[in-house]
DNA sequence: TTGTCTGTGCCATTATATGCAACAATTACT
DNA sequence: AGTAATTGTTGCATATAATGGCACAGACAA
């Protein structure tokens, strides 16, 4: 089965990959500013990022109506890493060398004429490890950060975003409304989301959200360590510690 | 500038997409097989792939004709994380958290009912980066890996590859096509390629490359460090380390 | 061989993306 | 304030370009 027929068969996709990667080099990007760069029409474009929004592969920003890349393209590079052979076979043993160099190693693969870093691993980090991976996705009502994002919210936009069922994921996960809501209130009175390994088992994780000025959440930080080393003490030191930096960062937001 | 209209407004993007986003449950895949799975016909499957693998968002098996993701998802993954003021905002102060906490720190954002994992900042992870992000790109003739790579080619392969005049990023990069062959030559007897700060002001690296059974090579390894702790003797026990893990990986390859 | 897979190439039809103008809602200027 | 020049958005006729259908060539298994 030989294979050299690399053309463009759809010129319509082939425009609309090149409207995309325009938000590579600078974000975030108008209807305007890209039927100038790239010579189309601005209904033309428009239509293209639209299409591309209601696909999760761009974001636009309410106000400015500007647009910037989605997550949909994040969902579509963990998937290439994890299944690239390559990735697969080397990170355990990445592990094991950065062990014994004591440094960082990278993984990196032959794209033309440059090499493309694929993974980077650190030492130690298997100690440390929750094994999440970057790009990877989790439900809400079983992460630290998903709890302090929630307890941040009103009933109804709660109710609003939890509509599917609450699933279980450990013998720990909340799958009760009532008890979430429980959990919730806790959550909102000290300060910090707590995952008592209902994500995984094994992991716990304590977890804080940012707020923009308007005080929206933008996002969360938290850490994660294995439950043998989130003491009563440590969860607390953590919450600290978080909540200090969460001041800093959303000033800046 | 008030934004509602999340329609699709072009069908046969929406359609790409969606056969784009088949290849994160599986990889790789063939045209029948999506054809089938999304009630489309063949020939238009295949004019969909060969225009996604022409802009490189796809990789074809030249043997079975098979497809999986290409380099260019990866890019656009990089570019998101890059510009997302939240991470731009968050990453440094990250750094401090994991180190005063001693544990792994991540960075979420909420997408609908979801958290997606962003970023993960390991302790002391400052004192050993090298500051290369994953998805970056790099230029073969200034990185130990895309030395090791070129060191395993014949010449007539390393000329059809360096076309492009070598750019010099410091002082220490070899600019000259005969310089670099000398390097390389030192480069296969050794066994092992070195950076020695000519991609990064500061940053030392050690590299292999790794080999299919073929021959071919298919990615690489290499070790990083700030060029205070990559003396002489550092860079000799780092590709002893790396050749060793080197050949447990091509076994596996 | 024969049968059945695979990915690929071709072509007419028509579904559909495009070009263009007008619109509404901000922002910038005077 | 008031005006002008932005912005993103919408609608519609036309012509382009994607599609559906079939046929083909190479790979593999029986």
């Amino acid at each position: 089965m030989k294979s050299e027929g690399t053309e463009i068969k759809i010129k319509s996709l082939q425009k609309a990959l090149q409207v995309l990667e325009c938000f590579v080099e600078k974000q975030p990007l108008g209807v305007t500013e890209i039927s100038e760069k790239m010579g189309l029409y601005k209904s033309n474009v428009h239509n293209i990022l639209s299409t591309f929004k209601a696909m999760d592969y761009l974001e636009q920003d309410p106000d400015s109506g500007k647009f910037r890349l989605g997550t949909a393209v994040f969902t579509l590079s963990r998937a290439l890493r994890e299944n690239l052979d390559i990735s697969r076979i080397a990170v355990p043993f990445m592990r094991r060398i950065a062990d014994e160099a004591g440094e960082v190693v990278y993984l990196s693969i032959p794209r033309g004429e440059e090499v493309v870093y694929l993974e980077a691993v650190y030492p130690e980090a298997q100690k440390l490890s929750g094994s999440i991976v970057t790009g990877e996705r989790a439900r809400m009502h079983c992460t630290s950060v998903g709890k302090a994002i929630l307890a941040g919210m009103s009933r109804a936009e709660r109710d609003e975003l939890l509509k599917e069922p609450l699933e279980a994921f450990t013998e720990n996960t909340i799958t009760d409304r009532g008890e979430l809501e429980k959990e919730l209130k806790l959550t909102a009175e000290r300060q910090y989301g707590l995952d008592d390994m209902e994500l995984m088992f094994g992991i716990k994780c304590v977890g804080v959200a940012l707020c923009n000025h308007e005080g929206k959440p933008e996002g969360g930080l938290s850490i994660s360590a294995p439950s043998l080393r989130m003491s009563e003490e440590k969860i607390r030191v953590f919450a600290e510690i978080l909540n200090r930096y969460k001041l800093e960062i959303q000033k800046r937001l």
